[in-house]
RNA sequence: GCGCGCUUAGCUCAGCGGUAGAGCAUCACCUUGACAUGGUGGGGGUCAGUGGUUCGAUCCCACUAGCGCGCACCA
């Protein structure tokens, strides 16, 4: 094996291997545990939170698969409607070309190659980071099956009334020219204006005044509001107002959505163009004046001077004319919500538009229940509260979107505008019994991207077909997604999948938190703070990094900035930490958090761990190398032990993984390979191999268990770094005397497989405190760690005796003593430093060595110390309350405590005084 | 406005009714035959604040403050 662990070396070659094997297919034995990955979008990289959800993914995979359960994890991608159709408009924008240039057709031609060309890259990017996934069955949303799984369920839908068309308001989009749903709505804070207009009455002098932030709408005015119990305009209900520029007369009406205190206590309804003056209207028989086209221009009901007028523009010049009509009482700064879109960007529009729709409530009810009743479950559970008050307050879904890209909605029209609904045309015309002689055209929408991602769990299973896999796989096992579309996807998937299964889609969702930058900042192209998990793990140079951060910025002037700060916070590139010690990091953040940062220290502290691992596996096969073949095996203290901490170890990895807690099952694995494994018993086991009165059997049981305890931690380590432990493990698993082809579909160890044993354990702690206790004393008195130091132990019980006599060899190597001389309890021993093992004292003589004022400064730290514990526990345990109330072990643990205080503050005073008579001489 | 998180060592985070932990950083010593991507030892915290429950609170409860997120918004 080389010197250092260069994951480079090992990582492609193991990973296409596994796949030649065919390790990532379901077995076909033991109990199903499936997995459907949150499918990517299929033009879109692999960036940090893919990443660590594909870590997650994998390490659960992989240890049930280990496990022996028939395991599943099934990849795809998303052909993500709007994302794609974007970037694909973009490019052709690019080249002077656009959508409406190459029409339908063409278009859709060129998205698909695009997806070719660039869709098998996220797919190759997770092979990079070890994901085992199964390959065969990658699925594409939009591929055939996938899609006439769409078609089945909007058919049956539609077919159940759960589907239906109509002229609705909802939120449109002028620059993409389609309408969103009410998520797909980013609102942001903008400072506006409050414009402040006079109606004068039409039936008499006088007017009202309206507050309004958009007052381009007011052309489309069907109503001005007041609240019913308004003194101040009580008597105006039911009169009118003449509407300004537009002329018309309009109604003032009474509604109790209007609040008194805010703005004149006056509201103009604008129908047609704001979603609570839609509601207004529809309570008041109000009529809708659509003003605004699908490109946000006002319309042919206005007059003439505003028609085809952009928005903003609209804006000004009614504004312009009011004033100069004296109708603009004021205009006041006021900050408001604008709603964008969450694509473009785009100031959204509420537009009159027909649309297709989910009933939703007959949906939601059932999902909630399966949550309520405990059918699917939250990991962190609190989460379950946000998908009720979603789903409590839902509204219908609005699922057809004006777009090229996607799903395209099996509903046909007939000359007159009816709507024939259907899997095919033919169907459609066959049961609505439409002859040939009749021309249909087919609806121009598709469907939202999630409406298919909803079917996901079953569509990628074989639905509508009942398949194996479905029989087999469906429920999945659990679903690992980020808080961010419970409302997009889990939610939709559990009403898609009740519905259409009878079954739960998941029955845990595990919500992950977000990773973010180190300055817990959301990591975003525009920000240039993002990076590429692939950097991280074969490394990157810093103009590579910056060119990357800097190029095809949206707003270039951040530039500058971006380079800063990348310079500043990786002077020298990212190192190549390699895989593992990526997915080992990205295990240790997988806390019940929400926002997750992102370190590279902690990256860097992971590739030192596998560093670590291999070197110790390094020493552990020289000397597997030497096994002296089939003679008698002795196992000593320390192999008992090392065995009983690999126990405990594992119990606490599968508490990790019952309870989603990778964090947990990272730090188990990394103290156990570096503080118990590396730092004490292989150094353990150098006292032994490299003693010459150790018997042949004493050194048998040391390479055995050093080996087989390397062999299984390796399968331990495997769900979160398959490569190291891939690699190694191929090393070492013929003087393990294990077979197999690949880690991968070794069994995963269990706690239950070995023995804890407690007398093991504290032998060794004894071992532990000595050698602990004379190296304090090596450390604080800077004693060369090569030189052989002198040990006088006293006040030695029999347990003493029989430990000294068992582990002498252990002490003299790992504490560089000599071998120990015994005194006497109240014998003369030499003035000394000293270092307390209950009882025992063991005592460095000082002389030539050791300066007695330091040692006197050392024993009065350790005395304070113990002191303030004492005082405490006496206080305690003076309280008759605490006795009468706390549990008899614990207290019987306090005075056990106190005596035991009280010896070491004793045996501290006395050496105490012994160094201050020296120092006094 | 409603709801939900978070606040523990310089930094990033675990923990949790019974003696405060890790990694990184820091200081000192060390080229000791697996590993300097290392070893050994040290320093560093009134667990955000106030009150309550309790024999006992970093932990449970209430309130406050700061930070963050989600939802809904008054035109």
């Amino acid at each position: 094996m080389d010197k250092a662990y260069s994951p480079a070396a090992i990582e492609a070659r193991l990973y296409a291997r596994w796949e030649s094997l065919g390790a990532f297919k379901p077995s076909g034995t033991g109990p199903a545990y499936s997995i459907v990955i949150p499918p990517p979008n299929v033009t879109g990289t692999l960036h940090m939170g893919h990443a660590f959800q594909d870590t997650i993914m994998d390490a659960l995979i992989r240890h049930r698969r280990m496990l022996g359960f028939d395991t599943l994890w099934q990849p795809g991608t998303d052909h993500a409607g709007i994302a794609t159709q974007m970037v694909v408009e973009r490019q052709l924008n690019a080249a002077g070309s656009s959508r409406r240039d190459l029409g339908r057709e063409a278009f859709i031609e060129r998205v698909w190659q695009w997806k070719e060309q660039s869709g098998g890259i996220i797919s190759n990017q997770m092979r990079r980071l070890g994901a085992s996934v199964d390959w065969s069955r990658e699925r594409f949303t939009m591929d055939p099956q996938l899609s006439e799984a769409v078609t089945e369920v909007f058919v049956r839908l539609h077919r159940e009334g759960l589907i239906y068309r109509g002229k609705r308001l909802v939120n449109w989009d002028p620059v993409l020219k389609t309408a969103l749903s009410d998520l797909e709505v980013a609102s942001e804070p903008e400072q506006g204006s409050l414009w402040h207009l006079r109606y004068p009455l039409a039936d008499g002098p006088g007017h009202l005044v309206v507050a309004t932030t958009r007052p381009e709408t007011m052309l489309g005015d069907t109503a001005v509001a007041v609240h019913p119990d308004d003194e101040r305009y009580r008597a105006l209900i039911g009169r009118r107002v003449r509407l300004p520029l537009a002329g018309r007369e309009i109604p003032i009406i009474a509604d109790t959505y209007v609040d008194p205190e805010f703005g004149s206590g006056c509201v103009k309804i604008t129908p047609a163009h704001d979603f609570n003056d839609y509601e207004v209207g529809q309570r008041h028989a109000l009529p809708m004046i659509n003003v605004m086209t699908l490109d946000a221009r006002l319309t042919d009901e206005v007059p003439a001077p505003y028609r085809g007028l952009e928005r903003e523009t609209a804006r000004a010049r009614i504004v312009a004319d009011l004033e100069a009509q004296g109708l603009v009482e004021r205009i006041e700064p006021h900050q408001l919500m604008v709603p964008r879109g969450d694509r473009s960007h785009a100031i959204l529009e509420p537009l009159l538009t027909d649309q297709w729709f989910v009933k939703i409530a007959p949906l939601a009810a059932p999902a909630v229940r399966a949550v309520e009743e405990g059918r699917i479950r939250f990991v962190p559970e609190n989460w379950s509260g946000v998908y009720f008050e979603w789903m409590r307050n839902i509204k219908d879904w609005c699922i057809s979107r004006q777009l090229w890209w996607g799903h395209r909605i099996p509903a046909w029209y007939d000359a007159d505008g009816r709507v024939y609904v259907g899997r095919t045309e033919s169907e459609a015309r066959a049961a609505h019994g439409i002859g040939p002689e009749v021309v249909l055209r087919r609806d121009e929408d598709v469907l939202d991207t999630w409406f298919s991602s909803a079917l996901w769990p079953f569509s990628t299973q074989g639905w509508p077909a009942s398949t194996r896999e479905m029989a087999v796989y469906y429920p999945t096992s659990v679903l690992v997604t980020g808080f961010d579309i419970i409302f997009f996807w889990v939610a939709r998937m559990i009403m898609m999948g009740l519905k259409f299964t009878g079954e739960v889609p998941f029955r845990e969702v595990y919500v992950h938190g977000l990773i973010r930058d180190h300055d817990g900042q959301k990591m975003s192209k525009s920000k240039g703070n993002v990076l590429d998990p692939l950097d991280i793990v074969d490394g990157i140079g810093l103009d590579a990094l910056i060119a990357k951060r800097t190029s095809g910025l949206m707003q270039p002037q951040m530039r500058p900035a971006i380079e800063r700060a990348t310079r500043k916070q990786f002077p020298d590139g990212i190192a190549a930490f390699g895989t593992d010690a990526l997915r080992m990091s990205f295990a240790s953040l997988a806390t019940m958090s929400r926002d997750l940062r992102f370190d590279m220290a902690r990256v860097e502290g992971y590739r030192n761990f596998c560093n670590k691992l291999w070197n110790a596996a390094r020493y552990v096969l020289l000397n597997a190398a030497e096994d002296g073949g089939d003679g008698v095996v002795e196992y000593g203290v320390a192999d008992r032990w090392i065995r009983s901490r690999l126990a405990a170890t594992l119990e606490r990895v599968e508490a990790g993984f019952a309870d989603y807690r990778l964090d947990l099952v990272a730090t188990a694995l990394y103290e156990f390979t570096w503080h118990h494994y590396c730092d004490w018993y292989v150094e353990l086991t150098k006292a032994v191999l490299q003693s010459e009165d150790a018997t042949a059997a004493q050194k048998q049981g040391a390479r055995r268990t050093l080996v087989g305890v390397l062999e299984t931690l390796l399968r331990a380590l495997h769900p979160l770094a398959p490569f190291i432990s891939e690699e190694i493990w191929q090393r070492a698993r013929a003087s393990a005397g294990v077979s197999g082809e690949t880690i991968m579909l070794a069994r995963y160890p269990r706690a239950a497989d070995l023995d804890r044993d407690p007398e093991a354990e504290r032998e060794l702690e004894w071992v532990r405190q000595f050698v602990l206790g004379v190296r304090q004393i090596r450390g604080e008195m800077d004693i060369a760690p090569s030189r052989k130091i002198e040990v006088v132990l006293q006040n030695a019980g029999p347990q003493d005796l029989s430990y000294l006599d068992r582990n002498r060899r252990f002490l003299e190597r790992l504490a560089g003593i000599e071998t120990p001389r015994l005194v006497e309890r109240g014998a003369p021993a030499p003035i000394s430093a000293v270092a307390l093992l209950g009882e025992l004292e063991i005592l460095v003589p000082m002389a030539g060595l050791i300066d007695p004022a330091a040692e006197e400064e050392r024993l009065g730290k350790r005395r304070r110390k113990a002191e303030a514990d004492l005082q405490k526990l006496r206080a305690k345990t003076a309280n008759e309350e605490f006795v009468r109330n706390a549990p008899a072990e614990v207290v019987a643990k306090d005075r056990a405590r106190i005596l035991e205080l009280g010896t070491e503050l004793e045996q501290l005073d006395r050496q105490a005084s012994r160094v201050r008579a020296l120092l006094a001489q």
